[in-house]
DNA sequence: GTCTATAGCAGGATAGAC
DNA sequence: GTCTATCCTGCTATAGAC
């Protein structure tokens, strides 16, 4: 169980703090088992007591992301009552709303930099792209899509073309923001094309 | 310049090959010098006689990519001429031939993995993304629709908008692309989306 | 332009005392 | 669970002979 008196982290999740800010960085192989070590406050040796080797602390930070991002997108039980009582407009600006807060807590977009980052080095990132992002969010919108043209809000249009067509933009857009973050440079152009395509989209697909 | 003999490869470019391929299979951080030199059939030592040292290697092998990548896109000169030649479909699966006959030669599949693979770890990588690729892209279709639009062959909107949603879907079914080459998984399903991508776009522009 | 030899350092990981 | 001390390996890069 966590911690059950209050600011005290234990050495594991300090590790694993100190970890995700370096890798999120400098990527896996740019950090040492050393650099983290020193930054914790621990020697090196210790480390060893909470985790198997370097390859075991980002195995767990994979696996606390995977966690984090199933939490983005809502379950379909509820997801009748949401599209019944919002807009086109107010469903999908709503999403992307959400989306920004996800991203926007720092610990969230280490996750994401560490995730694009690895994506060529390491199988997991690459299965987490693919599976638990790309394919768990185009099926989760094939069935907005399905519902929306059962409620005859939308156009009669496959469902699952529907739904490449919005996210996969979102996703390109979305990988072109991290590179800007990165550099530090002005987000504001992305963000906008951002919106804008979600307006777009919108207005063709509306009845 | 080149070398004039026939079969006869001068080692500097033998250590660009190898060098492209093994940064290729797993980035630059995961190649050693040695192991580049071992590969190509000389010592370390001598690899310093060509190049400054490692970075100099990787900096040669990205502005080829420049240069290579600048060749894909048709000048604005000859522009007039092509659209006025083609229906809309035939424009675009023709730029969408002439891109997979560009990715499918090995070497520049090597050098879009490359890119992929650095583009959180090295600037110039990123540049180039930014650059050479999403802008200098962006910017051509945004050409290409005002003049279609004064062609009076689609509907009007916004060029620069419609060069978003034509191509930052590509980007992110190209990165798709690329991961599952990466494990050598099958591509025909994303390669169909493609496909589709510009169907509906075109049906949805059209006049 | 190639080689041999080596410098100089940083990496991951372990043994064993406390 | 932390420490000191250490191992061993691999890395980039250089000096200098041929």
């Amino acid at each position: 169980m966590k911690q059950t008196d209050k600011s005290k982290i234990s050495t594991k999740d300090k590790i694993l703090d100190v970890a995700l800010d370096l890798f999120s960085q400098k990527g896996y192989m740019g950090v040492s088992v050393r650099e983290i070590t020193r930054e914790v406050g621990i020697k090196e040796s210790s480390l060893y007591n909470h985790f198997q080797n370097k390859d075991e602390i980002l195995e767990t930070i994979f696996n606390l992301f995977r966690q984090e991002f199933a939490k983005t997108l809502p379950p379909i039980t509820v997801l009748d009552d949401i599209l019944a009582s919002s807009t086109l407009e107010g469903f999908f600006e709503r999403g992307f709303q959400n989306f920004k807060e996800h991203i926007n807590q720092p610990k969230n977009e280490k996750f994401w930099r560490i995730l694009f980052i690895e994506q060529y080095r390491d199988p997991m990132a690459r299965e987490i792209f693919l599976y638990d992002i790309i394919k768990s969010t185009l099926d989760f919108l094939e069935i907005v899509f399905e519902k929306l043209i059962a409620l005859g809000k939308i156009k009669k249009m496959t469902p699952n073309l529907l739904a490449s067509e919005y996210q996969y933009p979102m996703f390109s857009m979305l990988a072109e923001y991290n590179m800007l973050r990165f550099d530090q440079k002005d987000t504001s152009d992305i963000e906008r094309k951002m919106k804008d395509h979600i307006h777009f989209f919108i207005s063709t697909v509306k009845l």
